[in-house]
DNA sequence: TATACTAAGTGTACAATGAACACTAACTAC
DNA sequence: GTAGTTAGTGTTCATTGTACACTTAGTATA
């Protein structure tokens, strides 16, 4: 590696995440309404600049917590973006960050409806800033891809869960219908799943138990 | 994102490479021999600073072309990388790639063998510089989990090879053995494989076809 | 309180895929 | 011409994946 610090002046470096999460059956990602140029009052993938001492993974934790007040939540690095007009105004590489967040962890989320953070449906989005189209494709891609060979999909559910909204969840992810034995027979043979104990009385049919995972690593996740 | 430009001095913005190429039965990493400090005489992953006008990719690709002269290579993102003291002189962060070349596409590479740059085995190197001992253990992760569900080996393979040169091929990568009947079926049915219609005649045992790699995209590279 | 409605929960048969396994063919060397 | 070496080839069995329909346990309401 060449060490010659001075040779060139350097690129900025910033962190930009795509937070997803599941609502009203709609796979849904964060977006923010940018408040200075270039871009004014485009929407963008939450991001920042990196900090003197903070390591990528920081970085992208501490602007997570900003916008989500929430912690304890599934991420992982997803690609860096680094051609060099990606921001007209100066050069910028992002490392790009996917996470993904229950629903029922966010807090009061309808009242985040205000004009500068939302969560749009991620095949229903306005015009992006940047190359965010870009990195929001590709996020979306990973996921959907992961979710048919790991367990990344608990990163989505609430603590105490019905095997139907998982499968549902399942559903919405890979954007396809799944077969329901097939699916709770897969489901329960991977010993990662644990009764509650409890049911589920809402609604004018039998009652579902409820399910957890046990605690342990998401599999797969590299 | 905030594109407070001046809020931090920004750290340098450098690639670094796994280039692989597999020789006699082994599988090799490209090393070279630092000449400056820190790290002044212990071998690295080769790498360079971003220059200005450059996406990654591009500087990639330029670091692989200075020390292998080979073009047309395949070659994907890896993962960045960004410890804040992965540096001791200055905040570094690298967007690490990874490189397949076929041995008999590197220009005399035992003429290479002089001081300052050289294939090692990669289960048995020398102490490397900076974190690059684990960007190379991430790269050869990646590299034996893509083997076994893409055709990204091909990536490692001449013109024109044997069936038989081809399981050996993975079985290095894999670092295991492979049925031989098994293997050709799934070979041959994945119909990414073409007779030459030419037979190797070295050796002094049936003639083998020489088989080549239909043109196309290595699959399932994301 | 009986009937309709809804989602929960369950098993089997068939197809497709993966894994194990041994002999014959075609050449060279001696 | 005999020994040595790698190329080339099918079948059986086990495992996994897929398709598919009825009964159960609750609520709502007539």
């Amino acid at each position: 590696m060449n060490t010659n610090y001075e040779a060139y002046e350097q690129p900025g470096v910033t962190v930009d995440l795509a937070i997803f999460t599941v609502n009203k059956n709609k796979l849904k990602v964060m977006l923010v309404k940018r408040a200075e140029a270039p871009f004014l009052d485009f929407w963008s993938l939450p991001g920042g600049f990196l900090m003197h001492r903070e390591s990528l993974e920081d970085a992208a934790y501490r602007v997570l917590t900003e916008k989500t007040g929430v912690k304890d939540v599934y991420m992982e690095q997803l690609y860096t973006f680094g051609a060099p007009e990606r921001d007209p105004r100066a050069r910028v590489i992002t490392v790009a960050y996917f996470a993904l967040i229950p629903w029922e962890n966010l807090n009061q989320p309808e009242s985040n409806k205000i004009k500068d953070l939302t969560w749009y449906s991620v095949d229903q989005h306005p015009k992006l800033a940047f190359d965010h189209k870009e990195i929001l494709k590709y996020a979306v891609k990973r996921l959907r891809a992961k979710a048919s060979y790991s367990n990344i999909v608990y990163g989505l559910m609430p603590e105490h869960f019905r095997l139907s909204e998982l499968q549902t969840m399942y559903e919405i992810i890979i954007n396809d219908k799944l077969d329901k034995r097939n699916f709770r027979k897969r489901m329960l043979a991977t010993g990662l799943l644990q009764e509650t104990g409890e049911k589920d009385l809402t609604g004018a049919h039998r009652p579902a138990m409820l399910y957890q995972f046990k605690k342990m690593e998401i599999t797969f996740s590299n």
